[in-house]
DNA sequence: GGATACCCTTTACC
DNA sequence: ACGGGTAAAGGGTATCC
């Protein structure tokens, strides 16, 4: 048979001791295959230098000779080759070893802890990416393959008979087909609604799923409602029955859910082994495994599992500017939509049952929709880094950017290097911090017209303009890079990098040319392909330093990492210096970026400036002007003397402001605070003063002190951000936590808090003990939020125009006042 | 018993 | 244990006199 396939969810078994390959995926008329094939798993033995041809084939004769049982599999070395290869950028004679079973190479490089032999690699790398590594089959690309397709046969133990899918193919060849990209998925979202977050207390109410003209709510404690898409079994088993029934019916290639991998599948899981009703989902009609290491993951057999806040959280969430990542946040930020308004309850105590499943439908529509905007970046992500989706929507950027390396370690000839063992990674992490950037003490002020500079991807950019690596660190001081100075232990050290091009900073230059060409085609052609593409690789060329500062990489240096920041720091303040040199006051710089003022110079003359420092800078190394800026305001500390780091405000010329650090953006500090601030700053910036700022500011003390500002503004947001007991101090936040604990609202790490400081006719001083949540009867503390909020989010802005707030205030200097009514 | 330095904690910037 | 260091800031806690 002869077809087009594209592959999305890969797993693996095992027949006769040999390991095979199950890829599931589509064909082009939509019909879901499965294809199976055979892969030879193998590792690299590093032979040491100085071994001669005659010694080498004596070692091969003993490593071929290696066989054993392990875990009931018999198991051998099947045959090893002789290569020529490279290991960390050095030349390497190498055997390229294949044994029976992938999981047993370990136990094979075990047993070649012989004298000639100087390292084992490639054993760690996970069968799936070891084979798509090897075959070249990568996810989300069409095929056209053939093979034959096996059908009630008793080939590996009559495998296809319990494969779900149209077709189960054998390969036998496989080519791509190139320019290809449409592929419309089948995705289902689903979502629970339960008694309790614990699956031991309480039961599954009802289970939503949605697609495309597909909405469905399966309940059974109530069984009357006017919405036409609930239907109702029994009680909880059918309930679970019924789920199983529709996944298999739908047959989606995404079975997508928010928070689904730590909540929705291992609820699933627990209340069926509960309820001892099976859950077969797979589509080998297997349960859904869930595998608890630091975060749970939930996979199921043939079908992607989705969990989309994992891939939120990790890849997008620094873009974002929602405040937290619940679903009902994300949706607002990117779907314009939110969460049904519902105040969830027991279900005994549950008043309108038709609100509940509309509530519930909803969540998994809006689930759904988010899998729909993010899918550009889903299936890009998959295509660039080439691993399944599966794994891409779950993995940290250093994974990412891992696997990356890992799968493009070929062109090079390198073999790959191993993951970090626990001892290991307990010395890497007992070694000093690396110093990081600098952060320039701006002076405080209201400042015009100024100039912003930053540099492009600068930490990335530096590797690449210096050749800096693991690979490439040498104790040779010819031919090599020198390192500015770095502290070890008090002591100035100088590190050396070869100028021979390591394979490490060589793919870092291609993806940051792929981001520079991406961006560009963004630019012509903006769509969300083009946007998807160029973000993917605007994230893998981001966290390049962070990947090398690691401890956990398989790259990991500590010496690379500390000489990319020392460069950080260096390239920044010569660049402070040479703008000061040409004339202007530098008002503030953190790691990348200089903040001045244009002086009497023209635009033309800025530009030029910022030519003449780029022709100064090394390799791939840029400064770009970020923008022109009519006004900035810098503040000091609240305590001490010095200019704040980290917190600014700038307006541009189109009256564009933008605010950095300020409690403005802060989502600890109340709602009237913020918004306060925010306006304080909009005014003095737009005005060029503060008189209208100050107006402004004593209208809302007014109010503030009239009582005439709603409970809404000002409460008081927060998280918690590891397990209630573990709080040595007990803050604010932690008790607003107890107190919700107490009335049955459960409370886990990064769940919202609100709450708000109240007036009690207690004697103690401590702010926590006015603590009430945001529900609970109360007036509000004027004081508190006069003195602990309002007063201090404005006061360091007026003293940069010498006015003390406080003073103003209490009316002790009403002559000021006067001043300005 | 009050002032203060320090620690714990969250959140932001890059 | 799953990218990092730098920084501001509030509130609690320990320590001093």
């Amino acid at each position: 048979m002869e077809t087009e396939f594209i592959p999305i969810d890969y797993d693996y078994f095992d027949f006769e001791s040999r390991n095979y390959i199950r890829i599931f995926g589509r064909d082009k008329i939509g019909r879901r295959i499965c294809v199976i094939d055979d892969f030879e798993p193998y590792f690299w033995a590093i032979l040491k230098d100085k071994i001669t041809g005659k010694k080498t084939k004596e070692v091969i004769d003993y490593v071929k000779s290696i066989s054993f049982e392990n875990k009931g599999r018999e198991t051998k070395v099947e045959r090893v080759e002789e290569k020529s290869k490279f290991f960390l950028g050095k030349k390497v004679k190498a055997l390229k070893i294949f044994g029976t079973n992938y999981k047993d190479l370990h136990d094979i490089a075990d047993r070649l802890g012989i004298s000639e032999i100087e390292k084992r690699r490639g054993y760690d790398l996970g069968l799936i990416t070891s084979y798509i590594i090897d075959k070249k089959i990568y996810p989300m690309r069409w095929y056209k393959i053939s093979g034959d397709v096996l059908n009630n046969s008793s080939d590996f133990g009559g495998i296809d008979n319990i494969i779900g899918t149209e077709f189960v193919i054998k390969l036998t060849k496989k080519e791509e087909i190139k320019n290809e990209t449409k592929f419309s998925p089948k995705v289902l979202a689903y979502d629970l609604e339960t008694d309790s977050l614990k699956p031991e207390k309480g039961e599954i109410l009802m289970i939503s799923l949605f697609s495309n003209n597909f909405k469905k709510v399966i309940s059974w404690k109530k069984k009357q409602t006017s919405k036409k898409y609930v239907e109702f079994v029994k009680n909880e088993r059918e309930l679970l029955e019924k789920f199983s029934e529709e996944v298999k019916k739908f047959s989606p290639d995404f079975l997508v859910g928010y928070n689904s991998d730590n909540f929705d599948l291992p609820f699933l899981k627990t209340r069926a082994k509960i309820l001892r009703v099976p859950l077969p989902l797979g589509v080998d009609s297997s349960e859904p495994k869930i595998s608890r290491g630091i975060s749970m993951r939930a996979k199921i057999s043939g079908i992607t599992h989705v969990d989309l806040l994992k891939f939120i959280k990790t890849t997008y969430s620094q873009y974002m500017q929602s405040e937290s990542l619940s679903l009902n946040e994300v949706s607002k930020e990117f779907l314009k939509d939110s969460k049904k308004d519902f105040e969830i309850a027991h279900s005994s105590k549950v008043k309108d049952w038709d609100l509940y499943f509309e509530y519930n439908l909803h969540d998994s529509d809006l689930t759904f929709q988010l899998f729909e905007k993010f899918w550009p970046d889903i299936i890009e992500f998959s295509r660039i880094i080439k691993e399944p989706i599966f794994e891409i929507s779950r993995n940290g950027l250093s994974k990412q950017i891992e696997s990356y390396i890992l799968h493009n370690l070929e062109e090079f000839d390198e073999i790959p290097e191993k993951k970090p063992g626990v001892n290991e990674i307990e010395e890497r992490r007992k070694r000093a911090p690396v110093e990081g950037a600098f952060v320039y003490e701006p002076k405080p002020g209201l400042y015009e017209n100024l100039v912003m500079f930053d540099f492009t991807s600068m930490h990335t950019s530096i590797i690449i303009s210096h050749n800096i690596s693991k690979g490439t660190l040498t104790d040779s001081k010819t031919n090599s890079i020198k390192s500015p100075e770095v502290n070890v232990g008090g002591k100035k050290r100088i590190f050396y990098f070869s100028k021979n091009p390591g394979f490490f900073p060589v793919l870092l230059k291609e993806i940051f040319e792929k981001r520079k060409k991406f961006k560009e085609d963004y630019k012509n052609n903006p769509n969300p392909i083009t946007k998807a593409r160029s973000n993917a690789f605007k994230i893998l060329s981001a966290s390049a330093h962070g990947y090398v500062g690691f401890f956990g990489a398989r790259y990991y240096s500590w010496e690379a990492s500390s000489t990319i920041l020392a460069f950080v720091r260096k390239y920044n303040i010569e660049t402070i210096k040479k703008i000061e040199e040409a004339g202007h006051r530098v008002i503030y710089g953190d790691t990348d970026s200089v903040a001045f003022t244009r002086e009497n110079k023209s635009k033309k003359e800025i530009r030029e400036l910022l030519k003449k420092l780029n022709e100064e800078l090394p390799g791939v190394m840029h400064i770009e002007l970020e923008d022109f800026f009519k006004r900035g305001l810098w503040v000091k500390t609240r305590s001490g003397e010095t200019g704040a780091k980290k917190k600014y405000a700038m307006i541009d010329e189109d009256e564009k402001i933008k605010i950095r650090g300020f409690e403005t953006v802060r989502r600890d500090w109340c709602e009237l605070s913020r918004i306060t601030q925010n306006q304080i700053i909009k005014l003095i910036l737009k005005e060029g003063n503060e008189k209208r700022a100050l107006e402004y500011l004593i209208k809302i003390v007014e109010k503030l002190k009239t009582r005439k500002i709603q409970k809404k503004e000002i409460m008081i947001k927060s998280q918690i951000k590891k397990p209630l007991e573990s709080y040595k101090s007990i803050t604010p936040h932690v008790i607003a936590a107890r107190k919700m604990q107490e009335k049955g609202i459960p409370v886990e790490i990064l769940s919202p808090l609100r709450y708000y400081i109240a007036e009690t006719n207690t004697k103690s001083k401590l702010v926590r003990d006015r603590v009430k949540l945001e529900g609970d009867p109360g007036e509000y503390d004027l004081n508190y939020y006069l003195e602990k909020q309002i007063i201090p989010s404005a006061e360091n802005i007026f003293q940069v125009f010498g006015i003390n707030i406080k003073e103003i205030l209490d009316g002790k200097k009403q002559e000021s006042l006067k001043k300005w009514f």
